[in-house]
DNA sequence: CTTTTTTGTGCATACGATTACATTTATATA
DNA sequence: TATATAAATGTAATCGTATGCACAAAAAAG
């Protein structure tokens, strides 16, 4: 510790700058010269101080991840897949928990600016991102994953969530069934009025007019999940075919079917948006909407490096993802 | 972006060490040039370069934050009180995955050594940590949390497993039942060592022999979970009460007895550490050890700023936190 | 009305690296 | 052999901030 490229220097018989070209594999430096600069590197046990190499380089090797949650599967797949791109070309990630909230990622977004970091990826909390232009002014690269913002262009990996829906429902009608329940998320995320749209025009394409009764909306968690299924099973004439637009309102929703299981008039069948951990073992899913969740990490990761490496490309960038689908 | 402190100084009509002492808040400012010189400082949009400060003062307010899976919601829920707790005090967290390695683990400790980071808190991926001490020895505070290493002594944060198991245990005994079944991790790891301990101990105290053939180690993941909790229905005389001791052998568990449910020869009731996300939706499980897990993230991430910010405590500080009982 | 203390600022250097430019030495060319 | 070119290294400035020390002015003490 405490040990400098002068210390490198003095002890090799150079000066700083050779080492330093050593360091950063200058093809100038004779063999003779940069063997002895490792040398006396091994021998010293230096290490670079990354700190005063940025301030000169004006990189810091740091990217940011701002996402709405931290303990949520969907996004942790998508942040390993991140993470692991990162570290492969010596990029290391600073996580920021936005709350699902605009608010809370603006405080995140000064924490960011105020560390330097070569560019940002963020999973927005909302459709708004006017304040993402905060990067842009900086001129650092912004990739959004997973969802869109109404009001901020930008480079973005996502899947093609109409597609998705849209097979999956497709399914359900080739069953036989045509009349199908839904629970969708906010429609202000963009991820939701895909989805939907990928369920509407699935149902007009097979001519089947759609029941408003049959359309319930939640907010993509747990409890949503399990309170619009029991709204769609205290009606009338409940469903006996149901999609349910993610992960986690799948998962409320087989609560409730589980807790009242010997009150339910009839089979229930569930298609549902994600296939990760345990949506396979919900016991009445037949149908899953797969996204490759690590790959949206490791193509947004790698699109962002394109961008701090300055590479060209047309902007912006948006990659869909194809889903797939997965019978049970 | 490229106004600095001299811009500053220039446009106030003052010293660059006195624009300096504004920001730092000394408090030998005069108001007077305070106020002009934080007026100059909004006008330009001054925003001090992080990178040269942390030069200087050697500090850079991020610590490094190492998990053994990012896609886990008992991790991600410690790392999310981490975040908050880090927040609140103008740090932020590198987050890095050791993918259950100990090698990759060294591997990230590798990345992270070049970051400069103030601390470090690390969920170890084994018992190993004796790669733990280059940060010790670069005079990086380390802070454990979750679980204990063999050959690292560390400030730590976790739970009181061996209660927590022993409550569980005790609670089936109460209900009447001698046979309890046990599906457990690895006991390389501390956690399951600890839960396994309070397993025997509470069989022990209750003066019932442990039958050997009803204990399977798993490695605390799904299959693991469903493959054990096989094996204890395919023995001639399953039990009907299993403990198990941790959330994902728990699912699989679930799915397990799920999947069979109608070859099932009596009802399986079942007790489980980690009360998250379903643990509760899970049909066979009427006990449930809740463990505080964004405290233990809180606690750990004021363990670090505390050594962080050189206050005397005695070393090594370790921090128990109990966990509580959930009868459903 | 000195002398001492306090208060407010500026000067100059340091933090630890990178790099444009200058310089030396070796090699190729005329 | 003289000269042009290439290769290897050194010199010194620079990145943007923090801070010890010096110093002047103002306030307090004598």
């Amino acid at each position: 510790m405490g040990v400098t490229v002068k210390d490198v220097a003095r002890s090799a018989g150079v000066s700083t700058a050779t080492v330093s070209r050593v360091i950063n594999g200058d093809s100038r430096i004779s063999g003779e010269t940069r063997k002895r600069v490792l040398q006396c590197i091994a021998e010293l046990g230096y290490k670079i101080n990354n700190i005063a190499r940025s301030l000169k380089t004006n990189k810091t090797y740091t990217v940011g991840f701002i996402c709405p949650e931290l303990p949520n599967s969907f996004f942790m797949n998508i942040a390993k897949g991140v993470e692991d791109e990162l570290k492969k070309h010596g990029y290391s990630m600073i996580i920021c928990n936005s709350n699902e909230s605009a608010e809370q990622e603006r405080e995140r977004i000064d924490l960011l600016l105020e560390k330097c970091i070569d560019g940002v990826i963020i999973i927005p909390a909302s459709d708004e991102g006017m304040h993402y232009n905060r990067f842009k002014e900086m001129n650092i690269p912004v990739v959004l994953a997973d969802r869109l913002t109404e009001d901020f262009v930008s480079d973005s990996v996502l899947v093609d969530n109409v597609n998705g829906a849209y097979s999956a429902v497709e399914h359900l009608i080739n069953n036989g069934e045509r009349r199908i329940g839904y629970i969708g998320g906010d429609l202000r995320l963009t991820t939701a009025r895909e989805r939907d749209e990928g369920f509407r025009r699935a149902m007009r394409d097979y001519c089947i007019p759609i029941d408003e009764s049959l359309m319930k909306y939640g907010d993509f968690h747990i409890d949503s999940g399990y309170e619009k299924m029991k709204e769609l099973m205290e009606l009338d004439e409940p469903p006996r075919y149901v999609f349910i637009s993610n992960y986690f309102m799948h998962i409320g929703a087989t609560k409730f079917l589980f807790e009242k299981r010997e009150q339910l008039k009839s089979h229930i069948t569930i298609a549902s948006f994600d296939d990760i951990d345990l949506s396979s073992i919900l016991g009445f899913c037949r149908i899953l909407v797969g996204q490759p969740v690590m790959d949206i990490g490791s193509k947004t990761a790698q699109l962002l490096l394109s961008r701090i490496n300055g590479e060209e490309l047309s902007f912006p960038q948006i990659i869909r993802l194809k889903t797939h689908l997965t019978i049970l």
